[in-house]
DNA sequence: TGTACATCAGTGAACGCGCGTTCACTGATGTAC
DNA sequence: TGTACATCAGTGAACGCGCGTTCACTGATGTAC
């Protein structure tokens, strides 16, 4: 079967330009993957149409592997564990980030300048966010309330963030929750993006504690750690 | 007075050099710089030697100019209003990230292969930290405590964090004290950059209220709000 | 099963471009006597 | 004040490189009768 080799020099491709971003970042060359698979560069055409292709292909192959790793990490937890669940989409993050930081550069990264991520990067990328509202949906079922009540919402911002809510489905979510939640995104992504960009470089820090310390520091003001377990 | 022409037209080269990193992120171009200013591209030799010399000149400037915006907005607040100061900090960085969105891409986004920054970048690169440690330290001085408590420090991490801040002149801050404030300085750099890098597109937020709000989260965990102030 | 034909993966040369950096040079600007 | 000389900013050509993409082509692999 012609298509079976297609699939696999398909494969073959992208791996060698994944290897390729540690080099160059995100401006890969069509040429020097070529080289790396011992073909003439113009053959690389019978596969992706263009180096922006090739590079979309990159980047939507990274967002549906981190998607499923951090799916497969969460639902190995009791859903009851919710400690367990966001510890495992932390460092379910952190750890994918480990393993792949030029892909990581990537997704979160400075956007490459001019290029647009097409449509269909939407859905995988929007995971990580996806997972941490159905933590915090089941912590809100189970009553637990984070810890420290968090700033009013401005109504502006309240009405933005329930249209948002309504259009993942997620009509009976009271909006602060889900503002709870961004901030935990936004505050986990920040976290491993410091440790994988190089702001910690000099410190000192074992990067995994540290990690591990900033979310149980996040569980925290989630609500998801028993007041005992605070210092 | 030749000299003063000279420092002139470096300025002009730094400032045409800013202007190229909006097309093509970290990899400028000393040509295009050189036809910018109608100049030949090998003049320009004559001010910076090398491609990394005026990039690194570029990166150390953009610390320079963000330090200075921020410890200009956070000494025009009462020493006393901690709220202010916190918000003058955190605002103050988001607002160099609005103008300068390009240099703050070069500072905080993904490092540039290869590129390795200078020594002389890391004075002025810790600013914003060392602002929020002198914060921290005088919320401590008026025994203002976080809302919630953090979690306990490993050991490692306490004694590696002790280290740190004695290097800092700071032997008399508590470890728990700086990891809080540490905490919050990614935290903050996670928001700016989170929305900087386009992963708040599409959502229909309003950034700076979005911001505002997050900022004042912080707040709350830093303790520095008035528990009136939260919901 | 065997032949004729279509598909298509991969080749190699070429186009037209941009790049960083070097080097010998011209001329203007400053300095010293 | 005027001349001789050193400094140095800017020129223009060149080196040697890599790049994305196109295009006419060769041959092998598959398909249809």
């Amino acid at each position: 079967m012609r298509a079976r080799v297609r699939a696999e020099l398909t494969e073959q491709i992208k791996a060698s330009a994944r290897a390729q971003l540690a080099v160059d970042g995100a401006n890969l060359s069509m040429r020097a993957v070529a080289r790396e698979l011992g073909m003439v560069s113009s053959a690389l055409y019978r596969y992706f149409a263009s180096r922006d292709e090739l590079l979309t292909a990159l980047i939507t192959d990274a967002y549906v592997d981190l998607a499923c790793d951090l799916e497969a990490a969460e639902s190995r937890v009791s859903r009851r564990d919710l400690l367990g669940r966001w510890r495992a989409i932390a460092c379910g993050v952190r750890t994918w980030a480990v393993a792949h930081p030029y892909e990581y550069a990537l997704l979160y990264g400075s956007p490459v300048p001019g290029y647009q991520a097409p449509q269909s990067t939407i859905q995988p990328a929007s995971v990580p966010l996806r997972l941490l509202v159905a933590l915090a949906l089941d912590a809100d079922a189970q009553g637990l309330a984070p810890a420290a009540g968090p700033p009013r919402l401005p109504p502006e911002l309240r009405s933005t963030i329930s249209e948002l809510a309504d259009l993942e489905g997620l009509a009976g979510l009271p909006a602060w929750v889900f503002a709870h939640v961004a901030v935990a995104w936004t505050h986990l992504f920040g976290a491993v993006s410091f440790e994988r960009f190089g702001r910690l470089q000099g410190s000192g820090l074992d990067y995994a504690l540290w990690f591990d310390y900033q979310a149980d520091f996040m569980a925290g003001y989630l609500g998801l750690t028993r007041p005992g377990a605070q210092a």
